[in-house]
DNA sequence: ATCTATTGATAAAC
DNA sequence: TGTTTATCAATAGAT
């Protein structure tokens, strides 16, 4: 029948009991909680792990566990994980300021939005702009330099290997050999030239995006008001 | 006496037993979850806060608040911030290599780090940066226009008033006003000149930091180092 | 899960 | 807020 007598609050070492205990109770802490939510309008949060694993939870009304938690640490002060996400906002926004003064310069440097700039900024800019395309007009000449001779070495190199072939090729040829079809095709004047390419691309003015290739922000706007939670 | 009969869980009205109820129901709630991680050796957490402002909780025994809901997280799986976190997480490296890509581009566009370019993109690169100058330089030389004809506008202005003066001057030099000191100095040669600045900064080839200020990211890092609660 | 004896919780009044 | 009292609610133990 019903209980013999009062009970003690300890915990219950049969596991079966405890078990049954845990069901019962954790339903009647639920039921308690949206009853005192409803009544006294106020928000609750439950929380429930049981020994083997399992986990239950309640909330109130409309707000989720972590709208309940994490108003509870604004009213409290303490600041578990609000200061850290906090810091990732600022951060965040501190970055994309940044993002965006990087590519005002850009644009500048590549000769637009250049209205907002006084005389003297100007005059800065020309000269910066002009030195730097004199120390990419170096570097490209040095690569280019640097190229031909390796391309001259290169056709030097088969030159050599050409002659010794066609050395080779006249031992053959000798009326011992006794054959002298196919002889080797042209000279070596035209190698050069192929090699370098066709270069048909003298209209690609604007065409240098050696590191910017994927710049946009877009779906990435992380402003405060997605965390209404930390207005 | 007591309760007269049995009653409806609805919110109650009036101020004053609202706060008597929630009160004791909070209390209640609390001995229950105490109850409940004693018996059943389960981990509880609650939180309570009421409309009027005030805030409660209980946690079973040694581990925190943050501590259970952390661990609820882990169980459930469920993300209750983690996405969040993880979204923001994203989105911070995202910047930062956006960031980095942005600051090359402005070096090599300065002429720094070119090593790593080819032949193509450095002639792209070059082209881009020289017809950059041209239109860098045209705009300089129309905004240097511009102000040089305010210039000569304000100057002859002040010519026209000068003269005005003047000739009130010579007016009042006549005999019939009987004096004639403090002859006005100099003429209008020197005017222009003055008004242009002294120009002294040749040296400045390299002065241009138009919007690129507070560019520093140190003391930024978010590496997930440092939130081992969302490895 | 269902039942029942018993304790526990709490609304109302002070 | 604390106490009292009359009721209803929760639940331990057994089935």
């Amino acid at each position: 029948m019903g209980r013999l007598g009062k009970f003690e609050i300890k915990r219950i070492d049969d596991a079966t009991s405890r078990q049954v205990c845990y069901s019962k109770r954790r339903s009647g802490i639920m039921k308690k909680a949206r009853e005192l939510a409803v009544l006294c309008d106020a928000q609750v949060a439950v929380i429930v792990l049981s020994s083997s694993g399992k986990h239950h939870h309640f909330c109130s009304d409309g707000a989720d566990i972590k709208g309940v938690f994490d108003r509870y640490q604004q009213a409290t002060g303490t600041s578990l994980w609000t200061e850290q996400y906090e810091n990732m906002q600022r951060t965040l926004s501190q970055l994309k300021d940044i993002n965006r003064n990087l590519r005002t310069e850009i644009r500048q440097r590549m000769g637009e939005d250049l209205d907002a700039l006084e005389f003297q900024e100007l005059r800065g800019l020309e000269q910066n702009v002009g030195a730097a395309l004199e120390v990419v007009r170096q570097r490209k000449y040095h690569v280019i330099t640097r190229q031909t001779e390796t391309y001259k070495k290169k056709v030097k190199h088969s030159e050599e290997v050409y002659k010794k072939l066609k050395q080779e090729l006249s031992m053959r040829e000798d009326p011992a050999f006794g054959f002298m079809d196919n002889p080797v095709m042209g000279g070596w004047d035209g190698v050069a030239a192929v090699e370098m390419g066709g270069d048909g691309s003298e209209a690609d003015m604007y065409a240098f995006h050696a590191v910017s290739s994927q710049l946009d922000l877009h779906g990435m706007a992380y402003g405060s008001s997605h965390c209404p939670l930390f207005g």
